[in-house]
RNA sequence: GGGAGCUUAGCUCAGCUGGUUCAGAGCAUCUGCCUUACAAGCAGAGGGUCACUGGUUCGAACCCAGUAGCUCCCACCA
């Protein structure tokens, strides 16, 4: 049979996920093995997948797959979340194309669309995941607004209602003008920007009249803002009681210019004096501490803007306009009313929406609120107690601080696409919380029996979608509608949250709250927070900037695995990585070494009668596996993702290929020994085992080779189990890499005196190290190219001579040695030997140190002087011999 | 304004409780090889004042203090 020169990826991905999908080994149910749990973070259901999904997800498949093949009974759910934001945002924009306006829908027929926009697009991004390679249990898939999970948010509604943790009131909230829609602060993202600051003036009232004229009176107060258009909201002007300046306007009214609208001057130790004029325009509507400075001095709310940002037909003027166009004209306005004193240019931090980046608008609005004090003390505890590690644990400090400031939560959102709050209002103005409408009319005619369901009215809106994706480890088991049932018994809690920081608060924090509300127990017990993925330069990958590539065409490129591999080999724990295709490719490259190695073994013909020669190296590799392996397991057990695999990495490349490989080799066309033949297949296939969760799909496609004999149908990579690490004998080990280094100075001798690798040498050593040298001898001869290479007591004369731990080596070397250059080099050599031995005895003669320091390392340090002192012997020896 | 973190080779990062003359890996670079597994390769080499300044210590990349630069989080000054 043969075999393409290089791995072909393509060939192979389809194949074997099919394979894998048919076979059933992304399933999981609940048996008597150790579950290990792993629930997606639902992407957007609208989403496509991009880079940061992609380092999530094979972190995640790394670590499901991994748990498999340490006999766990791995479980993957899938799922995507509704997204109400960004999906009701779509939907409208797909209505709008077809001439649809939102408002001349009802919610019925609004939602019908959605539905059948979610059921046409959504998922995507799952069918996007199993390109990667993601082995989820997708007959687990879920999604937020599933009918049981939509239950769940609704009764944990009730049930907080019921506990008086959810309460609505009037509240400035963030308003989204674009998304039409209240957002939570931490939606909103602040930017400093570059403002305007306006000087305004607003005329005193009750002035002497006949003295109109401002310079012949009392000079008008001006005030500083960044939002002139708001002026027309104004309730008051506020000034400290303590500035000497404004004493005089105690007790007065001004005018507001353009619309001269009377409002009062108010005192306020909130003003700051230096800041500015010293005097604020008050406008609670419009603004959070103007509403708190309106709510202690009873002041009216005049809110002048509609939910689009546009102005209403209280601000009298400029109604209709945008507040950004407003802005604009009513500086024109002012200046030409003569009322604006100086613009300045003013660096601000400006909110903007998340979702849709418009700016944000403080909005007076009635929500519904979740008080979050009683959750999140304990919330807090699982973290700081170590029962839930957060990994890396630099974000421990940064969860605390959150938690311990934390605010209530504003649940509703003003559309939709989403749940729907289970609060109906009665006519009375009371309202009723129940789980649908009949249980509502029940609750409503406790109160009066009169009432009809023609009474009730439902809330318009839908709860935040954090308020669904908290109860998301919980939830995709059913574990609300059925909390004793068999999956939730037994996956959770789960174990392994894979996200990004950026989520710390919005979901992991919540879901760990929501964990201990309803189950007693915290969700998970590793959150694992990767970084983001920037491009060279630093920057965030986004779609606006266009520095992302796409991740389906990168594995169209290099392979789900070469995509995998790149990914985590920039890719240090809670950093953010700076991603570049360059490591996709290392990754691919990596990918066609081990299927290059591959070839070569199966190019191997077996001769039954052939002795085994190999039986050192064999065992040299086998010692070496079982360190990699203790390692790899080492990092993993730490979530060092990158540094397991680059441990893989150079186990596969240096190890096996560039050192065992060339150690076992047959001569070209000569048959191989079967001891040989046996070992050799045994490490391949374990390096496949180690290999499959980094690369799943090159790894299955060796592994049902015939060159590992038969496999039943369900005898598979995907569900081997990883060898199990036996022990290591570190003195080979050792010896190895010394004779390692006497085949490198063989090698670099030959470079540098220019002798051809073809060239066979000989080679003697003598002896002190009690290296069994007479074992390594196929190894150096082979590697080294050596024709003989023997034992001796003493010096060679006329050899080029190196030493290798305390022997010392020689190369008979026809050519004259040049004396000068070898009396340098060893000089050289000596003066380096004699300063290493001056700090080691000053180390040893310290008696501070000796005192101090560790057995261990004393011990350490005393070989090291032994060492060093054989080897300046010989060097003594040489440069006498040299007579320099 | 408050808090956290970072700074080690050209790049991306290791360096776990101070203890090899401790400074390491991968990539990139340079040199020599088309040696029938792999030129997506092999063999070899070069490359760093561990941000800076002090301190503690027998010993500091590592601990402490300060300085500079970068990043992130939180925060209602018009």
């Amino acid at each position: 049979m043969s075999i393409a020169k290089t791995y072909i990826p393509k060939e192979t991905e389809e194949k074997w996920y099919s394979y894998w999908l048919q076979h059933g080994f992304f399933k999981s149910v609940p048996d008597e093995r150790e579950p290990y749990t792993i629930v997606i973070p639902p992407p957007n259901v609208t989403g496509v997948l991009h880079m940061g999904h992609m380092l999530n997800n094979t972190i995640q498949d790394v670590l499901v797959r991994r748990a498999r093949m340490k006999g766990k009974n791995a479980c993957w759910v899938p799922g995507t979340d509704h997204a109400s934001i960004a999906t009701e945002a779509k939907v409208v924009a797909m209505l709008k194309e077809r001439g649809i306006s939102k408002k001349d829908l009802t919610r019925e027929e609004f939602l019908t669309y959605a539905w059948e926009w979610k059921e046409k697009y959504g998922g995507i991004i799952l069918e996007q995941l199993k390109k990667l390679g993601a082995s989820c249990d997708w007959d687990r898939t879920k999604f937020t607004m599933d009918e049981n999970l939509s239950e769940a948010v609704i009764d944990t509604f009730i049930h907080l209602y019921k506990k008086g943790w959810i309460y609505r009131g009037i509240r400035m909230i963030n308003w989204d003008p674009q998304g039409k829609t209240a957002v939570s602060d931490e939606e909103v993202i602040r930017k400093e920007v570059n403002q305007k600051l306006y000087y305004i003036k607003y005329h005193l009232v009750g002035t002497d009249v006949t003295k109109s004229t401002y310079h012949e009176g009392e000079p008008p107060v001006i005030i500083a803002t960044t939002r002139p258009e708001t002026i027309m909201a104004d309730a008051a002007i506020c000034i400290n009681p303590n500035d000497e300046r404004y004493k005089h306007l105690h007790g007065r009214t001004v005018n507001i210019p353009l619309i001269n609208r009377e409002i009062p001057v108010i005192l306020d130790n909130y003003v700051t004096m230096d800041f500015g004029t010293g005097c604020l325009k008050v406008t609670p509507a419009h603004d959070l501490n103007d509403y708190e400075l309106g709510q202690r001095h009873n002041l009216p709310v005049i809110d002048i803007l509609n939910d689009d940002g546009t102005l209403n037909e209280k601000a009298q003027i400029l109604v209709g306009e945008d507040r950004f166009a407003a802005r604009k004209k009513i500086a024109v306005l002012l200046e030409e009313a003569g009322v604006l004193e100086k613009v300045e240019e003013y660096k601000s931090q400006v909110g903007f929406s998340e979702r849709t980046n418009a700016v944000i608008e403080p909005k007076l609005s009635m929500q519904w609120f979740c008080k979050m004090g009683e959750m999140a003390k304990p919330a807090l505890d699982y973290v700081l107690n170590g029962e839930i590690k957060l990994i890396p644990d630099k974000f421990i400090n940064t969860y605390r601080h959150w938690m311990e400031n934390v605010r209530d939560w504003n649940i509703s959102r003003q559309l939709w696409w989403g749940q729907q709050i289970p609060a109906w209002y009665l006519p009375t103005g009371e309202f009723v919380i129940a789980k649908n409408a009949e249980e509502a009319l029940k609750e409503a005619q406790l109160k009066n029996p009169e009432f009809t369901a023609a009474d009730l009215t439902q809330d318009e809106d839908v709860v935040d979608t954090w308020f669904s994706s908290w109860l998301w480890p919980i939830s995709v088991f059913d574990g609300f509608k059925d909390p004793n049932n068999a999956d939730i018994n037994y996956y959770y809690p789960t174990n392994d949250l894979v996200t990004a920081p950026e989520i710390l608060f919005f979901w992991v924090a919540r879901m760990i709250m929501a964990g201990h509300e309803f189950r007693g127990e915290a969700p998970f017990k590793n959150v694992y927070l990767t970084g983001i993925v920037r491009d060279k330069q630093g920057r965030k990958m986004s779609k606006s900037l266009g520095n992302s590539p796409d991740p389906l065409d990168l594995i169209e490129t290099y392979g789900a695995d070469g995509v995998r591999v790149g990914m985590l080999l920039c890719s240090p724990a809670g950093n953010d990585l700076m991603f570049d295709e360059s490591y996709c490719k290392q990754g691919a490259g990596f990918a066609n070494k081990i299927w290059n190695a591959f070839k070569l073994v199966k190019g191997w013909e077996v001769d039954e009668t052939l002795p085994n020669p190999n039986a050192v190296a064999i065992e040299w590799f086998g010692n070496r596996f079982n360190q990699a392996l203790t390692e790899i397991e080492a990092n993993f057990a730490q979530y060092r993702l990158s540094e397991a695999l680059m441990d893989t990495y150079k186990l596969v490349w240096d190890d096996f290929c560039a050192w065992y490989l060339e150690m076992i080799k047959p001569a070209y066309q000569h048959p191989i020994d079967k001891v040989t033949y046996a070992a050799t297949i045994q490490f391949f296939e374990n390096i496949l085992k180690v290999l499959h969760p980094f690369m799943p799909f090159l790894t299955e496609e060796l592994w049902h080779d015939e060159l590992f004999g038969e496999r039943t149908e369900n005898d598979c990579c995907i569900v081997a189990q990883l060898p199990v690490i036996g022990e290591i004998n570190s003195r080979l080990l050792a010896d190895v890499e010394v004779i390692k280094d006497v085949i490198t100075t063989i090698r670099n001798t030959r470079k540098t005196k220019q002798i051809s690798d073809k060239e066979p040498l000989e080679l003697f050593v003598r002896s002190n190290s009690g290296i069994n040298y007479g074992s390594y001898q196929a190894i150096i001869s082979r590697l080294g190219n050596i024709s003989k290479f023997d034992t001796v007591n003493d010096k060679v004369e006329g050899a080029i001579n190196f030493l290798a731990s305390t022997d010392e080596f020689y190369v008979p070397f026809e050519e004259e040695i040049d004396p000068v250059a070898e009396c340098a080099r060893l000089a050289k050599e000596k003066d380096y030997l004699l300063g290493f031995l001056k700090a080691v005895n000053g180390k040893l003669n310290n008696e501070r140190f000796m005192a101090n320091a560790k057995p261990e390392v004393i011990a350490a340090e005393q070989k090291k002087r032994a060492d060093a002192e054989a080897k300046l012997a010989i060097i003594e020896e040489n440069l006498k011999a040299l007579a320099c």
